[in-house]
DNA sequence: ACGCTGTATCGTACATGTACGGAAAAAGAT
DNA sequence: ATCTTTTTCCGTACATGTACGATACAGCGT
């Protein structure tokens, strides 16, 4: 069956979409994250810079687009990291994340700590969340432990609250670099043990039904 | 003894600034965060907007600026807040936190979120915490809870832990105010209880001592 | 072939942050 | 008092993101 035409328009307005994504992630190569700006890429591609609007909302969704390439990534290696222990094979969806954002502090940036002004498009809370393949191995690998005893309560809370640590940690370091956190691994290591050992002796409630009690 | 000369031109440079402060404080509350600009600022005080930068390195530096204004209002307000219990203060400043975060999120931004570049003019870690009056008040109760045998290890290392563990509920509850958290405050307060608790159990060892063994 | 309609592309224009260098004023030296 | 140096102030200019509206073009029905 051919291709129709709209569907053939589609697939070419997203190989340009993709062709403006690596002229970007180029550029950013060859002259650093503050030296990508619309003139240039649209240069890059032989465009006006007008044009890149077509593809883009604004520039936040090309970073956005950016970001989300090397999130992909981290994703995958996490997945394909050998886990005997269910809570070993937590921990390494910690130290990855964490890995990650120290290693690419302005994708970190982009993603996790920058104002956000739409709830993607009416989507619901599980199309969100499987739609973000992090959140969804760290969810699985939390039911994995859950099942396995070694944690008790909501998988989704439990989640969202390692989710929380994790990010503190992390967005702290990026964020304040010359405070005396000690070695930025072993910080890691440690808010990540004490998270994990502090779940482990607690029934985590699900998010919504928490009684507000301080 | 009459000021120097040296002096008084200091103190009129530093009137000067705070004049551009209230400027700016006023040109937020009037036409909203992002109606924060140089050249209006510059037009309220009656300068060219280029004068501004005898003032401030940067734009950065005035909505800096602003945000001191702001956590060091946080800041009286904890430190007048009545505690009995030393868990129950911690928690206060814990909460209080929060809150401003939630409530405050451009300043609360500008302060935790925004790429520093600058260790502040060589400090030490001692003069940067003293510096920042939260950080101060977080320590000195830590190891008021310390003293009185509700929390173990050192202060400065537990104080960071919970600070990470803050910061990551509030940005993460700033950033994403579409991911279903549940209730705010029961989320907030949810994480307080849960890093007090975990807390409680251990024996904190200080941060460059942390052995790495993950 | 011919108009109609929606879309892709882009030229122009504007607001913004800020670099640069000059002018003016103040402070200090002689 | 005069000259030198430093500090303050600002006019101009540039790069940038992007709003607005025009233009050209593709697909379609007639």
């Amino acid at each position: 069956m051919p291709l129709s035409v709209q569907t053939r328009r589609e697939k070419q307005k997203a190989e340009l979409r993709s062709e403006l994504v690596d002229a970007a992630h180029k550029l950013v190569q060859e002259e650093g994250y503050e030296g990508l700006t619309i003139r240039k890429l649209a240069k890059r591609v032989g465009y006006a810079p007008m044009s890149v609007y077509s593809y883009f909302a604004d520039k936040q969704d090309i970073l956005f687009a950016l970001a989300e390439d090397a999130f992909q990534t981290l994703a995958r290696r996490i997945e394909d990291h050998p886990a005997s222990d269910p809570i070993e094979a937590l921990k390494v969806v910690m130290t990855e994340y964490a890995a990650f954002g120290l290693g690419n502090p302005n994708e970190y940036r982009t993603v996790f700590m920058t104002e956000k002004v739409k709830p993607p498009e009416g989507k619901t809370f599980a199309e969100m969340q499987e739609g973000n393949p992090l959140m969804k191995v760290l969810i699985e690998r939390v039911e994995a432990c859950v099942a396995a005893g070694k944690l008790k309560g909501d998988p989704r809370a439990i989640a969202t609250m390692l989710w929380a640590v994790g990010h503190g940690t992390i967005s702290l370091l990026i964020t304040f670099p010359f405070y005396p956190f000690g070695d930025q691994q072993a910080f890691v290591t440690r808010m990540c043990d004490f998270a994990l050992a502090a779940l482990a002796t607690q029934d985590v409630p699900p998010l919504s039904e928490t009684p507000a009690n301080c």
